[in-house]
DNA sequence: CAGTATCTGCAAATCGTCTTGCACACCACG
DNA sequence: CGTGGTGTGCAAGACGATTTGCAGATACTG
């Protein structure tokens, strides 16, 4: 037996008990006009009473504003986003905003689907992460003057939309020079297969390195594979398997590293002393394994934060002026992979 | 200048555009009365002409449903929590749920302000994952009518609440068993610091294998340290120092076990020949590292998709009837720390 | 004492959709 | 020609809050 009434109660009811009008209420509430202090006591305490809570909805239909930002991305499981939602929340929350994240399962349907829901729900602001834009997803955004921020990877710095990213040629480029500057050469680059996402991005990273150091590069050296563990140990075995002096490996990512570093040893090589390593990304994993592993920090949560900001300043300005376009900085992490100490 | 109309458009604009009643084109969209094909076709025309979209603030109003349901986690960037997304919105957003996810920064406050937030928003439903739900977060929830479930290691199996969690205990018998039948004894064992959610549980299941096996548990060789690489590390060095004979470690999760094993090979010993492994959670890092380690997998998705079936189940049974608690069970991962191929 | 501010508080309209009660037209049947 | 269905469509009233126009009390001013 519901003893309970199974309504909440509206501002009516609240009204109601206090012998007072709804108008009375909204105004004790929003301050917009005075109220005695009498009467404000009266409805105060019917408030408590009766456990009273505005209507979200309800408010949202009046006032055309629902208090809540979107994040939308491919696949939250992957270890970029979470980091990129904290850093996101952290900037948001505390100006009022809800943050729903929403997950569209590596899928461009998907996606369309859930901007298309995001846009009848009529959030404030979407900030995309991980994507690439297409015209149909900005316009499902813009016929609805719902502003929305492009992070991540392929974030375009030159599009019409605000952006945030990082610079991955740059970090790719540390870590070519670090390696350089320490072991001379020659240098082998594994990297991601063509095509996947900031696979060109960050070989470009490596071969500017090299160019700006006036090394050649040594097209046998440079090995593509899948973004992962098992592609670092095949990359490795192929490249030992040629018989050429390598004395250092940069790697486009932690996993190849890793998978690289695991291999080299069971070769009987020693890291770093006959073959040193560097990654990207800076995984939790690569302060695990042994040697720990020398990589590159792109605070994935600093550019959630950016994002967040950017979509506060276009909430703030409306869809006028131009398109703001922010790149953060990313740092160096050596470790014994590459020597150790210091930077 | 805005050559677009920056207000959506309503049903009322269809209305007058179709040259019928709103009443009308409401009967076009949801199919409750029929009406005439010549009609149907005029006002689809105009729906697509003037771009019309549903206002799901609005219809939210009318209807007292959100067809949305909100996942509560203490820390969106913890390994653990995207997997339980994963699931959950695979088993939802099919029925047409949209999930928004809440990060309440490990923080009680937080947490109870972001309950109170959604209760305001009407979401049809929670789920709850990873907490201790306290009794006022219970009544925030239920005085507002809106089901939930409660999800991850502490969720209270004779709770008066629906709840899903995997069965630790069981988990860590199983290595446990696994160690004691391939290696005997001695063995040690390093779990969390008590009082850390699922320490307690995982201590007892060691204890209760060792129980089973008729094998006496050496208190020398039991340490408790923080659930961390570092925690690992320090675990081995202090058991180590003791001098007494170890054959194999039991480690109450994966971060503590590499740690482990990182000190255990910097002191010598080969792993497993002279001292065996296991650990718990089975996280990626234990796939990368030499010697890959066993673990114990305990399905976090299919985690996800039960609490999900839970709350689909409590959202058509309403708050009456009893609360039902599910059990997912745990798989043991044969790796090299313990010896390596099949169970 | 009349005239004018300043407080107070109420009634009613609004946000966009859905649903219910009616009404009108048309057809068929006895 | 009445009677009773079907179709078809409109007007009006929720849902729960906010805001605006008004009006009745007070209090202050000349």
């Amino acid at each position: 037996m519901d003893t309970e009434d199974t309504r909440r109660a509206t501002i009516g009811d609240v009204a109601a008990h206090a012998g007072v009008s709804v108008t009375t209420v909204s105004h004790v509430l929003s301050g917009r006009r005075p109220v005695s202090t009498a009467t404000q006591q009266k409805v105060r305490r019917s408030i408590d009473l009766l456990g009273f809570r505005p209507n979200e909805i309800a408010r949202s239909m009046r006032s055309q504003r629902t208090h809540t930002a979107a994040l939308v991305v491919p696949n939250i499981a992957h270890v970029v986003y979470p980091f990129v939602a904290r850093g996101i929340t952290e900037e948001l929350r505390p100006l009022g905003y809800q943050i729903s994240i929403y997950d569209t399962d590596d899928d461009p349907v998907v996606k369309a689907d859930v901007l298309q829901v995001i846009t009848d729900r009529r959030v404030d602001g979407v900030i995309l992460f991980g994507f690439d834009i297409t015209s149909t997803d900005a316009a499902v955004l813009t016929g609805a003057s719902i502003p929305f921020v492009n992070g991540g990877l392929n974030a375009e710095v030159d599009g019409p939309y605000d952006c945030v990213r990082s610079d991955q040629r740059a970090g790719l480029e540390i870590t070519t020079r670090h390696l350089i500057e320490r072991f001379g050469g020659p240098l082998a680059f594994v990297g991601g297969l063509p095509g996947d996402g900031p696979a060109d991005l960050r070989e470009s990273g490596f071969r500017r390195a090299m160019a700006a150091a006036g090394l050649p590069v040594d097209e046998r050296l440079v090995a593509r594979v899948p973004y992962s563990w098992e592609g670092g140990r095949e990359a490795l075995a192929q490249l030992l398997a040629k018989d050429l002096p390598i004395r250092a490996v940069v790697c486009a990512n932690d996993l190849i590293a890793i998978g690289g570093m695991a291999m080299a040893r069971e070769r009987g090589l020693r890291v770093p002393e006959d073959l040193a390593f560097t990654g990207y990304d800076n995984i939790e994993a690569g302060t695990m394994v042994v040697p720990t592993l020398t990589s590159v920090e792109s605070f994935l949560d600093e550019q959630g934060r950016s994002c967040a900001r950017l979509l506060i300043d276009r909430l703030g300005r409306g869809y006028g002026g131009p398109a703001r376009h922010v790149s953060i900085d990313t740092a160096l992490v050596v470790r014994a992979s590459s020597g150790g100490t210091g930077s």
